[in-house]
DNA sequence: GCCAACGTTGGC
DNA sequence: GCCAACGTTGGC
């Protein structure tokens, strides 16, 4: 199983509303080096939720329930999407400052190369995220 | 195939 | 609102 980390303006979509809907189709990603992590993605893998811009920090935690198929939300066909889940709330945010601040977490894709908005995270960088979120 | 110009994203 | 980082586009 791998371990994601993926990123949302809450204003565009939240944590809460995955959450409420009980999963969404993750699409939209026109990224190249993105793309190729999204094909990797299989069901079960677990998946971090970032809010960018307001929160800056990883709220919760979802998983993969469907794995990468074909984007229909691009004209060419080329892209690619997942179907996330949610699986539970962090009962405390993991903020950015947290990422660069500890030395486990500072050289992720998160912190290294900000704009991506799906990134591969090793088991341990994941296993200290929800550490510090409390769980 | 190179590179300047431009657009987008996200942190501050 | 600004700026840095990065991707894409288009002229040559």
């Amino acid at each position: 199983m791998r371990h994601w980390l993926v990123k949302s303006e809450p204003t565009v979509y939240s944590f809460a509303r995955l959450r409420e809907e009980g999963g969404t189709r993750w699409d939209g990603i026109r990224n190249a080096q993105a793309r190729i992590w999204l094909g990797e993605m299989k069901r079960g893998d677990r998946v971090l939720f970032y809010h960018s811009q307001t929160d800056k920090a990883v709220v919760g935690e979802a998983e993969v329930a469907k794995e990468a198929y074909p984007d229909p939300t691009a004209d060419d066909g080329k892209w690619l999407c997942v179907d996330l889940a949610p699986v539970r709330a962090l009962p405390t945010p993991v903020t950015l400052g947290q990422f660069r601040d500890e030395p486990l977490l500072a050289g992720t894709y998160l912190v290294k190369q900000g704009r991506l908005s799906v990134v591969p995270l090793s088991p341990e960088q994941y296993a200290r995220v929800i550490q510090l979120g409390g769980l």
